[in-house]
DNA sequence: GAAAGGGTTTGACAAAGATCAAACAGGCGG
DNA sequence: CCGCCTGTTTGATCTTTGTCAAACCCTTTC
């Protein structure tokens, strides 16, 4: 594989990084591991890429060498039909990560593009399957970010398909809403960083839905909506609204 | 956690396993380990449970402590949302892992229910761990079948999140019989393990409009469905009509 | 072998969301 | 500062799927 080929989608602008001095060490692969064990993680994850808005950090189809932490930014997975549909499958935000797909097939099995300017942490895959059997906690640590994954997943189903409109978009936000709390940002206030068109493909709705779903959010008071500022006035309405519909005589 | 309790979900028949003498070998977690490495494998998964069709394997809440291997039978996953609504997240057929969700908080996140008389082998997960340390290959296939899983549940929110109801029947069904040629049944005949409603619960649509779809195949000559037996009559029928529903130009 | 019960099919109607269309807002480049 | 482009909002209408209801079928039980 060329580095030209892969220049055209990533800029190149490599930093050297530790993992030892990062802050999303709590939130990211670090978690959990000693002073030692952190340095040798450093040794591994060398090496920082940033990668402009709406640049693809992979692709489907390309071999997959490494798995990657997002160091700051703000990123979408989606997966396409042979007929042009596609499915967001994802928004990613810093430490969390990417690629994961990959390891199946040693290819990418969706696209991760960037929604803002961000910055990745590359990890090359074999190399931290050889450290994970050296030091437990890691191979733990990373077994439980997988498995994560899969419940996020099995989430998103839920969502998909037992949700109506409102509800998928109040749950969306209240993800959104939790995960920025996590990272300290205020939990009430968060600019959006994806279009309607795209939350729509996320929660399996078209975009004239996603933006009806936040006038009425806005008409009855549960947020304030501004473009793509958000503000959640009323967290626990939005979470009332989620169970109102279940069988009968559970309310509504 | 006492065996009592667990007792009441899970017929303890317990029967001595080596997956050295399993047929499903090249389908589970053995794949790619040499005769040395398959008898370490052999000395953790020794524990054979007989389910019946009905019990749960595990409920959501339980504390993790195995995997479970599918050495015989049928399972469907569910999840559940406070107002009584359910989404199955998959089904799952001999040679494939069941509880890997519960890795992550170390306490299941689904329901795992058989829907005929099943036996799994029983992998303490810690072991699993400490032998993936040692044995590379099986370290290696463990992450790619997690990852398998999370691939899979992408292709999930695809089918509930872009697809209408008929494609999503049609997937559902070329994927139950590529996953039955697999394991060297039939191709084009089989029998559903599961309601029209479990189906309906799983691609996101109601038992009528599963089973209006169903019968909308059959007029059109796609498949002959006699209650729970199906024959696959035209493939090609069925994966054309699936990509048929894209971009403005692309097909109908 | 009749009755009961779960699961399935089919029909008529209602509702949620999609589609089509138009107007609007905000940001950017000239 | 204007005009363009992209993304968003809102309205009118149409389609797909859900809901409710009845009949049916198959299996199990007494």
């Amino acid at each position: 594989m060329p580095p030209s080929k892969v220049s055209r989608d990533i800029s190149l602008a490599v930093i050297r990084t530790a993992c030892s001095n990062c802050n999303l060490r709590e939130l990211c692969l670090p978690f959990g591991l000693s002073e030692e064990e952190l340095a040798r993680l450093d040794e591994l994850v060398n090496v920082r890429k940033r990668i402009k808005r709406g640049e693809h950090l992979y692709r489907a189809g390309q071999a997959f060498e490494s798995i990657y932490a997002i160091r700051s930014g703000f990123f979408k997975t989606d997966v396409l039909l042979e007929d042009g549909r596609d499915q967001v499958t994802g928004f990613q935000m810093a430490g969390e990560l990417l690629g994961l797909d990959g390891i199946s097939t040693e290819r990418h099995a969706c696209n991760a593009v960037a929604l803002e300017d961000s910055e990745v942490c590359h990890i090359p895959f074999s190399r931290l399957e050889k450290l994970s059997r050296e030091i437990q906690a890691l191979q733990h640590h990373f077994h439980k970010v997988m498995s994560r994954e899969i419940v996020r997943d099995h989430g998103v189903m839920m969502l998909l398909g037992a949700m109506r409109a409102e509800e998928r978009l109040a749950t969306f936000l209240l993800n959104l809403s939790q995960r920025f709390t996590a990272r300290g940002f205020s939990h009430s206030e968060f600019n959006l960083r994806m279009t309607r068109e795209e939350i729509g493909s996320y929660l399996g709705l078209k975009l004239e839905t996603v933006s009806r779903a936040f006038s009425r959010f806005q008409e009855e008071g549960l947020v304030a909506v501004q473009q793509k500022h958000i503000r959640i006035l009323d967290t626990a309405g939005l979470k009332l609204l989620i169970n109102r519909h279940g069988y009968p005589g559970h309310g509504l």
